[in-house]
DNA sequence: GTCTATAAAGAGATAGAC
DNA sequence: GTCTATCTCTTTATAGAC
Protein backbone atom coordinates (compact mmCIF):
# COMPACT_ATOMS: atom_id res chain seq x y z
CA UNK A 1 0.00 0.00 0.00
CA UNK A 2 2.65 2.24 0.74
CA UNK A 3 5.09 0.66 -1.87
CA UNK A 4 2.49 1.57 -4.12
CA UNK A 5 3.42 4.74 -3.53
CA UNK A 6 6.71 5.12 -3.06
CA UNK A 7 7.13 3.16 -6.27
CA UNK A 8 4.80 5.26 -8.73
CA UNK A 9 5.72 8.64 -7.20
CA UNK A 10 9.14 7.72 -5.04
CA UNK A 11 9.78 7.79 -1.89
CA UNK A 12 10.92 11.34 -1.13
CA UNK A 13 7.96 12.78 -3.86
CA UNK A 14 5.41 10.82 -1.60
CA UNK A 15 3.86 12.86 1.22
CA UNK A 16 2.51 11.82 4.38
CA UNK A 17 -1.05 13.68 2.87
CA UNK A 18 -0.75 11.22 0.41
CA UNK A 19 -0.47 7.98 2.56
CA UNK A 20 -2.78 8.91 4.82
CA UNK A 21 -5.85 9.31 2.14
CA UNK A 22 -4.63 5.89 0.68
CA UNK A 23 -5.94 4.68 4.16
CA UNK A 24 -8.73 6.96 4.70
CA UNK A 25 -7.67 8.91 7.61
CA UNK A 26 -6.22 11.82 8.37
CA UNK A 27 -2.03 12.50 8.45
CA UNK A 28 -2.46 12.84 12.04
CA UNK A 29 -3.59 9.20 12.85
CA UNK A 30 -0.41 7.44 10.38
CA UNK A 31 1.51 9.05 13.27
CA UNK A 32 -0.12 6.29 15.71
CA UNK A 33 1.11 3.17 13.69
CA UNK A 34 4.62 4.56 12.43
CA UNK A 35 7.14 6.61 14.30
CA UNK A 36 8.09 8.55 10.79
CA UNK A 37 7.93 8.17 6.88
CA UNK A 38 11.17 6.23 7.03
CA UNK A 39 9.36 3.35 9.01
CA UNK A 40 7.21 2.75 6.65
CA UNK A 41 10.06 2.51 3.81
CA UNK A 42 11.95 0.11 6.07
CA UNK A 43 9.52 -2.14 6.67
CA UNK A 44 8.96 -2.60 3.04
CA UNK A 45 12.58 -3.24 2.57
CA UNK A 46 13.03 -5.69 5.04
CA UNK A 47 9.99 -7.77 4.04
CA UNK A 48 11.27 -7.77 0.40
CA UNK A 49 14.78 -9.42 0.84
CA UNK A 50 13.30 -11.62 3.66
CA UNK A 51 10.57 -12.86 0.98
CA UNK A 52 12.62 -13.26 -2.02
CA UNK A 53 15.60 -15.34 0.23
CA UNK A 54 12.64 -17.31 1.74
CA UNK A 55 10.95 -17.76 -1.70
CA UNK A 56 14.07 -19.19 -3.56
CA UNK A 57 15.74 -21.21 -0.32
CA UNK A 58 11.77 -23.35 -0.40
CA UNK A 59 11.97 -23.69 -4.36
CA UNK A 60 16.05 -24.58 -4.24
CA UNK A 61 14.64 -27.50 -2.07
CA UNK A 62 12.08 -28.56 -3.95
CA UNK A 63 14.75 -29.01 -6.72
CA UNK A 64 16.64 -32.35 -7.62
CA UNK A 65 19.18 -31.86 -9.16
CA UNK A 66 21.92 -28.95 -9.79
CA UNK A 67 20.67 -27.80 -13.27
CA UNK A 68 17.16 -27.62 -11.67
CA UNK A 69 17.88 -25.86 -8.83
CA UNK A 70 19.33 -23.20 -11.11
CA UNK A 71 15.81 -22.97 -12.38
CA UNK A 72 14.23 -23.43 -9.37
CA UNK A 73 16.20 -19.85 -8.77
CA UNK A 74 15.45 -17.68 -11.79
CA UNK A 75 11.59 -18.94 -11.58
CA UNK A 76 10.92 -17.99 -7.58
CA UNK A 77 13.26 -15.03 -8.10
CA UNK A 78 10.89 -13.48 -11.11
CA UNK A 79 7.74 -15.19 -9.66
CA UNK A 80 8.23 -13.11 -6.33
CA UNK A 81 9.14 -9.98 -7.73
CA UNK A 82 6.59 -10.13 -10.07
CA UNK A 83 4.12 -10.54 -7.39
CA UNK A 84 4.75 -8.08 -5.33
CA UNK A 85 6.01 -5.61 -7.53
CA UNK A 86 5.77 -2.14 -5.89
CA UNK A 87 7.60 -3.89 -2.67
CA UNK A 88 10.94 -5.17 -4.69
CA UNK A 89 10.70 -2.24 -6.83
CA UNK A 90 10.86 0.04 -3.75
CA UNK A 91 13.38 -2.18 -1.63
CA UNK A 92 15.57 -2.06 -5.43
CA UNK A 93 15.36 1.49 -5.76
CA UNK A 94 14.92 3.55 -2.49
CA UNK A 95 17.65 1.53 -0.15
CA UNK A 96 19.53 4.94 -0.72
CA UNK A 97 17.13 6.90 1.07
CA UNK A 98 17.21 5.09 4.18
CA UNK A 99 19.53 5.96 6.98
CA UNK A 100 22.84 4.52 6.98
CA UNK A 101 22.29 2.35 9.61
CA UNK A 102 18.89 0.80 8.03
CA UNK A 103 20.54 0.99 4.39
CA UNK A 104 23.62 -1.63 5.68
CA UNK A 105 21.56 -3.60 7.69
CA UNK A 106 19.18 -4.38 4.68
CA UNK A 107 22.25 -4.86 2.19
CA UNK A 108 23.46 -6.80 4.97
CA UNK A 109 20.74 -9.53 4.36
CA UNK A 110 20.87 -8.67 0.69
CA UNK A 111 24.10 -9.92 0.10
CA UNK A 112 23.20 -13.33 2.04
CA UNK A 113 20.39 -13.56 -0.37
CA UNK A 114 22.94 -13.63 -3.29
CA UNK A 115 25.45 -15.87 -1.58
CA UNK A 116 22.35 -18.58 -1.73
CA UNK A 117 22.22 -17.54 -5.29
CA UNK A 118 25.93 -17.34 -5.96
CA UNK A 119 26.10 -21.20 -4.24
CA UNK A 120 23.51 -22.69 -6.22
CA UNK A 121 25.24 -21.46 -9.28
CA UNK A 122 28.73 -23.14 -7.73
CA UNK A 123 26.87 -26.53 -6.77
CA UNK A 124 25.61 -26.57 -10.60
CA UNK A 125 29.25 -25.79 -12.27
CA UNK A 126 30.72 -28.42 -10.62
CA UNK A 127 28.56 -30.97 -11.02
CA UNK A 128 29.25 -29.81 -14.56
CA UNK A 129 25.55 -28.33 -15.31
CA UNK A 130 27.02 -25.02 -16.08
CA UNK A 131 29.75 -23.74 -18.33
CA UNK A 132 33.23 -22.83 -17.05
CA UNK A 133 33.69 -20.20 -19.64
CA UNK A 134 32.15 -18.37 -16.81
CA UNK A 135 33.59 -17.17 -13.26
CA UNK A 136 30.60 -18.29 -10.27
CA UNK A 137 30.50 -14.54 -9.69
CA UNK A 138 29.97 -13.90 -13.22
CA UNK A 139 27.36 -16.42 -13.31
CA UNK A 140 25.72 -14.54 -10.29
CA UNK A 141 26.22 -11.40 -11.64
CA UNK A 142 24.74 -11.83 -15.18
CA UNK A 143 21.51 -13.46 -13.90
CA UNK A 144 20.64 -11.37 -11.60
CA UNK A 145 21.14 -8.80 -14.16
CA UNK A 146 19.05 -10.40 -16.47
CA UNK A 147 16.26 -10.47 -14.14
CA UNK A 148 16.25 -7.24 -12.19
CA UNK A 149 15.45 -4.97 -14.63
CA UNK A 150 11.79 -7.16 -15.31
CA UNK A 151 9.93 -5.04 -12.65
CA UNK A 152 10.69 -1.90 -14.13
CA UNK A 153 8.76 -2.48 -17.00
CA UNK A 154 6.67 -5.47 -16.40
CA UNK A 155 2.60 -4.70 -16.41
CA UNK A 156 0.49 -7.52 -15.76
CA UNK A 157 -1.93 -6.36 -18.18
CA UNK A 158 0.64 -6.63 -20.81
CA UNK A 159 1.47 -9.62 -23.72
CA UNK A 160 3.88 -11.51 -21.12
CA UNK A 161 2.64 -13.90 -17.87
CA UNK A 162 5.12 -14.13 -15.54
CA UNK A 163 5.51 -18.00 -16.42
CA UNK A 164 6.40 -17.00 -19.94
CA UNK A 165 9.38 -14.60 -18.67
CA UNK A 166 10.59 -17.30 -16.55
CA UNK A 167 10.67 -19.25 -19.71
CA UNK A 168 12.25 -16.90 -21.55
CA UNK A 169 14.89 -15.87 -19.20
CA UNK A 170 15.97 -19.73 -18.66
CA UNK A 171 16.07 -20.03 -21.88
CA UNK A 172 18.13 -17.24 -22.56
CA UNK A 173 20.35 -17.57 -19.27
CA UNK A 174 20.66 -21.14 -19.83
CA UNK A 175 21.01 -21.44 -24.18
CA UNK A 176 22.11 -17.96 -25.20
CA UNK A 177 21.02 -16.60 -28.16
CA UNK A 178 23.32 -17.84 -30.36
CA UNK A 179 22.20 -20.07 -33.49
CA UNK A 180 23.00 -23.71 -32.98
CA UNK A 181 24.21 -26.06 -35.46
CA UNK A 182 22.25 -28.16 -35.61
CA UNK A 183 19.25 -26.13 -35.28
CA UNK A 184 17.09 -26.98 -31.54
CA UNK A 185 13.55 -28.09 -32.24
CA UNK A 186 12.54 -26.30 -29.20
CA UNK A 187 9.14 -24.62 -29.63
CA UNK A 188 8.38 -21.26 -29.41
CA UNK A 189 6.94 -19.40 -26.21
CA UNK A 190 3.24 -19.11 -26.08
CA UNK A 191 1.72 -15.65 -25.65
CA UNK A 192 -1.36 -14.79 -24.03
CA UNK A 193 -3.96 -14.74 -27.20
CA UNK A 194 -4.73 -11.15 -27.70
CA UNK A 195 -2.95 -9.75 -24.77
CA UNK A 196 -0.79 -8.00 -26.54
CA UNK A 197 -0.15 -4.31 -27.37
CA UNK A 198 0.67 -2.63 -24.22
CA UNK A 199 4.19 -2.63 -24.93
CA UNK A 200 5.30 -0.94 -22.00
CA UNK A 201 7.89 2.09 -21.46
CA UNK A 202 11.28 1.19 -19.86
CA UNK A 203 12.40 -1.71 -21.23
CA UNK A 204 15.56 0.12 -23.12
CA UNK B 1 26.50 17.70 -12.57
CA UNK B 2 22.70 18.34 -11.95
CA UNK B 3 22.51 14.09 -13.13
CA UNK B 4 24.82 13.61 -10.51
CA UNK B 5 22.72 14.80 -7.90
CA UNK B 6 19.45 13.20 -9.28
CA UNK B 7 20.81 10.01 -9.64
CA UNK B 8 22.71 9.95 -6.31
CA UNK B 9 19.83 11.41 -4.15
CA UNK B 10 16.91 11.57 -6.35
CA UNK B 11 15.23 13.98 -8.40
CA UNK B 12 12.28 14.73 -5.65
CA UNK B 13 14.63 14.86 -3.28
CA UNK B 14 17.74 17.06 -4.56
CA UNK B 15 17.12 20.50 -3.98
CA UNK B 16 17.66 23.44 -5.73
CA UNK B 17 19.96 24.99 -3.05
CA UNK B 18 21.83 21.76 -3.37
CA UNK B 19 21.83 21.92 -7.64
CA UNK B 20 23.24 25.83 -6.39
CA UNK B 21 26.11 24.78 -4.04
CA UNK B 22 27.67 22.25 -6.67
CA UNK B 23 27.64 25.07 -8.97
CA UNK B 24 28.70 27.58 -6.51
CA UNK B 25 26.14 30.41 -7.10
CA UNK B 26 22.83 30.59 -5.04
CA UNK B 27 20.02 29.42 -5.38
CA UNK B 28 18.25 32.35 -7.36
CA UNK B 29 21.49 32.53 -9.96
CA UNK B 30 19.89 29.12 -11.31
CA UNK B 31 17.03 30.77 -12.71
CA UNK B 32 18.96 32.92 -14.95
CA UNK B 33 19.85 29.37 -16.83
CA UNK B 34 16.64 27.52 -16.22
CA UNK B 35 12.84 28.13 -15.59
CA UNK B 36 12.38 25.08 -13.36
CA UNK B 37 13.85 22.26 -11.85
CA UNK B 38 11.85 19.87 -14.30
CA UNK B 39 14.10 21.93 -16.96
CA UNK B 40 17.24 20.14 -16.25
CA UNK B 41 15.51 16.41 -15.93
CA UNK B 42 14.04 16.68 -19.46
CA UNK B 43 17.56 17.83 -21.19
CA UNK B 44 18.97 15.03 -19.01
CA UNK B 45 16.47 12.71 -20.44
CA UNK B 46 16.69 13.95 -24.24
CA UNK B 47 20.46 14.02 -23.75
CA UNK B 48 20.63 10.24 -22.58
CA UNK B 49 18.34 8.74 -25.41
CA UNK B 50 19.73 10.73 -28.17
CA UNK B 51 23.31 10.00 -27.17
CA UNK B 52 21.98 5.97 -26.79
CA UNK B 53 21.08 6.12 -30.01
CA UNK B 54 24.07 8.06 -31.69
CA UNK B 55 26.53 5.64 -30.00
CA UNK B 56 24.89 2.69 -30.97
CA UNK B 57 23.78 3.57 -34.27
CA UNK B 58 27.37 4.85 -34.84
CA UNK B 59 28.59 1.31 -33.52
CA UNK B 60 26.20 -0.97 -35.53
CA UNK B 61 27.42 0.91 -38.73
CA UNK B 62 31.06 -0.10 -38.29
CA UNK B 63 30.54 -3.78 -38.32
CA UNK B 64 30.82 -6.06 -40.99
CA UNK B 65 28.12 -8.68 -40.32
CA UNK B 66 24.96 -9.56 -38.79
CA UNK B 67 26.59 -11.14 -35.78
CA UNK B 68 29.26 -8.54 -35.19
CA UNK B 69 26.07 -6.00 -35.39
CA UNK B 70 24.69 -7.48 -32.46
CA UNK B 71 28.24 -7.79 -30.57
CA UNK B 72 28.43 -3.45 -31.72
CA UNK B 73 25.14 -3.14 -30.03
CA UNK B 74 26.02 -4.69 -26.77
CA UNK B 75 29.32 -2.70 -26.78
CA UNK B 76 27.79 0.69 -27.66
CA UNK B 77 25.33 0.29 -25.02
CA UNK B 78 27.17 -0.82 -22.18
CA UNK B 79 30.12 1.63 -22.83
CA UNK B 80 27.63 4.58 -23.68
CA UNK B 81 25.80 3.93 -20.40
CA UNK B 82 28.89 3.12 -18.12
CA UNK B 83 30.48 6.46 -19.41
CA UNK B 84 28.04 8.55 -18.06
CA UNK B 85 25.99 6.67 -15.30
CA UNK B 86 24.08 9.34 -13.77
CA UNK B 87 22.43 10.84 -17.01
CA UNK B 88 21.24 7.24 -18.08
CA UNK B 89 20.43 6.25 -14.83
CA UNK B 90 18.64 9.22 -14.31
CA UNK B 91 16.62 9.06 -17.49
CA UNK B 92 16.17 5.10 -16.96
CA UNK B 93 14.44 5.94 -13.07
CA UNK B 94 13.15 9.33 -13.11
CA UNK B 95 11.41 9.30 -16.61
CA UNK B 96 7.90 9.37 -14.12
CA UNK B 97 8.99 12.84 -12.65
CA UNK B 98 8.56 14.29 -15.61
CA UNK B 99 5.50 16.05 -16.97
CA UNK B 100 3.11 13.53 -19.15
CA UNK B 101 3.72 15.82 -22.10
CA UNK B 102 7.99 15.37 -21.90
CA UNK B 103 7.43 12.01 -20.38
CA UNK B 104 5.98 11.21 -23.71
CA UNK B 105 8.63 12.87 -25.96
CA UNK B 106 11.68 11.32 -23.99
CA UNK B 107 9.45 7.87 -24.12
CA UNK B 108 9.33 8.13 -28.19
CA UNK B 109 12.66 8.71 -28.67
CA UNK B 110 13.14 5.44 -26.36
CA UNK B 111 11.12 3.55 -28.48
CA UNK B 112 13.24 4.51 -31.50
CA UNK B 113 16.15 3.08 -30.00
CA UNK B 114 14.48 -0.43 -29.13
CA UNK B 115 13.39 -0.44 -32.68
CA UNK B 116 16.98 0.02 -33.66
CA UNK B 117 17.87 -2.93 -31.37
CA UNK B 118 15.58 -5.04 -32.66
CA UNK B 119 16.60 -4.62 -36.44
CA UNK B 120 19.78 -5.36 -35.72
CA UNK B 121 18.43 -8.81 -33.83
CA UNK B 122 16.11 -9.48 -36.43
CA UNK B 123 19.07 -9.09 -39.35
CA UNK B 124 20.90 -11.49 -37.35
CA UNK B 125 18.39 -14.01 -36.78
CA UNK B 126 17.03 -14.10 -40.54
CA UNK B 127 21.06 -14.51 -41.22
CA UNK B 128 21.08 -17.35 -38.98
CA UNK B 129 23.37 -16.31 -35.96
CA UNK B 130 20.70 -15.65 -33.69
CA UNK B 131 18.20 -18.82 -32.55
CA UNK B 132 14.97 -18.59 -33.46
CA UNK B 133 13.99 -20.31 -30.45
CA UNK B 134 13.49 -17.00 -28.89
CA UNK B 135 10.99 -14.53 -31.09
CA UNK B 136 13.24 -11.17 -31.98
CA UNK B 137 10.91 -8.97 -29.50
CA UNK B 138 12.21 -11.65 -26.65
CA UNK B 139 15.62 -12.06 -27.80
CA UNK B 140 15.61 -7.87 -27.09
CA UNK B 141 13.50 -7.78 -24.04
CA UNK B 142 16.18 -10.28 -22.54
CA UNK B 143 19.09 -8.14 -24.57
CA UNK B 144 17.96 -4.80 -22.57
CA UNK B 145 17.07 -6.66 -19.30
CA UNK B 146 20.31 -8.21 -19.22
CA UNK B 147 22.74 -5.14 -19.91
CA UNK B 148 20.47 -2.01 -18.13
CA UNK B 149 20.33 -3.34 -14.70
CA UNK B 150 24.50 -2.60 -14.55
CA UNK B 151 23.84 0.97 -14.52
CA UNK B 152 22.73 0.31 -11.14
CA UNK B 153 25.31 -1.55 -9.05
CA UNK B 154 28.25 -0.29 -11.13
CA UNK B 155 31.19 1.25 -9.57
CA UNK B 156 33.92 2.51 -11.67
CA UNK B 157 36.50 1.88 -8.66
CA UNK B 158 35.21 -1.69 -8.55
CA UNK B 159 36.85 -4.96 -9.59
CA UNK B 160 35.02 -5.00 -13.27
CA UNK B 161 36.04 -2.45 -16.01
CA UNK B 162 33.55 -1.48 -18.71
CA UNK B 163 35.01 -4.04 -21.05
CA UNK B 164 35.06 -6.43 -18.49
CA UNK B 165 31.22 -6.49 -18.37
CA UNK B 166 30.49 -6.24 -22.44
CA UNK B 167 32.79 -9.63 -22.58
CA UNK B 168 30.81 -11.20 -20.21
CA UNK B 169 27.48 -9.94 -21.53
CA UNK B 170 28.53 -11.24 -24.92
CA UNK B 171 29.14 -14.62 -23.86
CA UNK B 172 26.79 -14.77 -21.58
CA UNK B 173 24.42 -13.34 -24.16
CA UNK B 174 25.25 -15.30 -27.05
CA UNK B 175 26.59 -18.61 -25.54
CA UNK B 176 24.64 -18.75 -22.64
CA UNK B 177 25.46 -20.39 -19.64
CA UNK B 178 24.65 -24.15 -20.08
CA UNK B 179 27.49 -26.50 -20.20
CA UNK B 180 28.43 -27.80 -23.62
CA UNK B 181 29.84 -30.85 -25.17
CA UNK B 182 32.45 -30.93 -26.15
CA UNK B 183 33.70 -28.17 -23.70
CA UNK B 184 34.97 -24.72 -25.05
CA UNK B 185 38.36 -23.57 -24.93
CA UNK B 186 37.79 -20.05 -24.10
CA UNK B 187 39.63 -18.16 -21.80
CA UNK B 188 38.02 -16.82 -18.84
CA UNK B 189 37.50 -12.76 -18.56
CA UNK B 190 40.73 -11.12 -17.32
CA UNK B 191 40.13 -8.88 -14.26
CA UNK B 192 41.76 -5.82 -13.13
CA UNK B 193 44.57 -7.11 -10.73
CA UNK B 194 43.90 -6.30 -6.99
CA UNK B 195 40.91 -4.04 -7.85
CA UNK B 196 38.39 -6.29 -6.09
CA UNK B 197 36.66 -5.99 -3.24
CA UNK B 198 34.42 -3.66 -3.68
CA UNK B 199 31.52 -5.67 -4.50
CA UNK B 200 28.65 -3.10 -4.30
CA UNK B 201 25.03 -2.69 -3.39
CA UNK B 202 22.25 -3.43 -5.65
CA UNK B 203 23.39 -5.87 -7.64
CA UNK B 204 20.81 -8.84 -6.08
C1' DG C 1 24.72 37.60 -14.12
C1' DT C 2 24.95 37.26 -9.38
C1' DC C 3 23.55 38.59 -5.19
C1' DT C 4 20.29 39.32 -0.59
C1' DA C 5 15.89 38.96 0.89
C1' DT C 6 11.58 37.07 0.95
C1' DA C 7 7.29 35.38 -0.67
C1' DA C 8 4.10 31.43 -0.88
C1' DA C 9 3.34 26.85 -0.44
C1' DG C 10 4.01 22.37 1.37
C1' DA C 11 6.59 19.16 4.04
C1' DG C 12 7.03 15.95 8.42
C1' DA C 13 5.72 15.71 12.84
C1' DT C 14 3.30 16.97 17.43
C1' DA C 15 -0.39 18.60 20.91
C1' DG C 16 -4.28 17.73 22.87
C1' DA C 17 -9.46 17.27 22.55
C1' DC C 18 -12.80 13.64 21.97
C1' DG D 1 -7.60 5.52 17.53
C1' DT D 2 -8.92 9.37 15.10
C1' DC D 3 -9.62 13.97 14.76
C1' DT D 4 -8.52 19.45 14.27
C1' DA D 5 -5.16 22.64 14.73
C1' DT D 6 -0.64 24.04 14.60
C1' DC D 7 4.47 24.14 14.97
C1' DT D 8 8.70 24.31 12.64
C1' DC D 9 11.32 23.68 8.87
C1' DT D 10 12.26 23.43 4.04
C1' DT D 11 10.87 23.83 -0.48
C1' DT D 12 10.52 26.21 -5.25
C1' DA D 13 10.47 30.37 -7.11
C1' DT D 14 10.49 35.58 -7.45
C1' DA D 15 11.74 40.69 -6.57
C1' DG D 16 14.82 43.91 -7.02
C1' DA D 17 19.48 45.95 -5.76
C1' DC D 18 24.14 46.03 -7.63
Amino acid sequence: MAAQLFWTKGYAATTTRELADALGVQKASLYHYMDSKEDLLYSICLHSVQNLYDRVIAAVGRAHDPLARVRAVIGAHVMAMLEDREKHATMLTELESLSPTRRDEVSAKRSEYEKLVREVLVAAQEAGALTKDLAAKDLELTLLNLLNWTIFWYRPEGEYTPEDLVEMFERLYLGGAAARRPQSSKKGISRRPGGGGTRPPGCG
